[in-house]
DNA sequence: CTTGGAAAGTCAACAAGGCTGACATAAACT
DNA sequence: AGTTTATGTCAGCCTTGTTGACTTTCCAAG
């Protein structure tokens, strides 16, 4: 009853090579979903409140984290990264651009691109709202600890889509 | 330049008690930052191409996960436990209730209050969503093992909310 | 028994942020 | 010269969140 059907031989309280398996129940399965939309709303609360303030959403948050770490980004690999579509995007972008929190370059090698860059405003806010996301998740890495935060880190790698796994990969690169 | 000024004396590179803290350095929660960002993409993308299907969203499938978590419970706690307004709530809720996946039964003890539990198809749409969820999930963990898989399930609780806590916690014991 | 307030439902209006489709422009490529 | 690519923009739609106002039901305290 606790287990799938879907499961395959592996399924449930079976053992193998003498390691249970019991953290592929789906109870134990069930408390990570649960677990993942709690904790992602924990995630987002404390930039939110602070978006809010500047009639900003959550969209702007993900451009300006991402134009941040690729600076000189282009529009198009935004897009693929945020998975949006451009009219999205772009409806972000231009608010950003005309409050000048962003600028955006023509291409010197291809002129068709526009590359994207935080201005020192856009820097700033950057700084407040990753500062007020970390803040908390430094608090939860410390009291979890090392070794808990090596396996959060592994099993979010797992569950994500392979392409976004490969951006994933090109920004830790890029660091 | 790479660690915050809100680390305190324990942010960065220095040790305690002979244990490193890299873990804790502003790089490394940026990467944990993109992760959940990333993995919460890969988390509803299965659920998310089902209820495209059925003219449903992802709030239906929060109001029927946890409808099914906690048969019986008032509209009252799910706002708590959802976190969104009654309005909001009873959009969603009456679509479901027309459409026969919930029925609503007048309290007996409090007759103000309405009891919400998933009717017969309630339960077969519950299962499809859940079970494409757990199909994810399931491969997640048994890549990453048991002790990734532990230290998942910490982080993220350290990572909510202390309300939202109580009601993880309380969902624990029900099952 | 009356009344205060809690629980629930409903209506209206609005905003953010997704989406599709259509179309325009400039630049690069073939 | 013609096609493809990158970008931008307009219009319209949907979901899902919000606030505010108002009603009905009904428990419980005075």
């Amino acid at each position: 009853m606790a287990d799938s059907s879907l499961g395959g031989p592996i399924g449930g309280a079976t053992r193998s090579s003498g390691e249970t398996l019991l953290f592929l129940t789906d109870d134990q399965l069930r408390r990570g979903i649960e677990a993942m939309f709690f904790a992602y709303r924990g995630f987002t609360a404390d930039p939110d409140r602070i978006l809010a303030e500047k009639s900003y959403g959550r969209a702007h948050h993900r451009a300006i984290h991402f134009i941040h770490r690729t600076p000189g980004t282009t529009v198009n690999n935004l897009l693929d990264i945020l998975g949006v579509t451009k009219q999205s995007l772009n409806r972000v972008l231009r608010t950003l651009i005309e409050d000048g929190l962003v600028e955006s370059k023509v291409g010197v090698k291809d002129r068709r691109e526009r590359h994207l860059n935080l201005t020192e405003e856009g820097q700033e806010l950057e700084k407040v709202l990753g500062e007020a996301q970390r803040k908390r998740m430094r608090a939860a890495y410390r009291e979890a600890g090392p070794d808990a935060v090596a396996g959060f880190q592994q099993v979010l790698q797992q569950i994500m889509d392979p392409k976004m796994r490969t951006h994933f990969d090109q920004l830790k690169e890029g660091s």
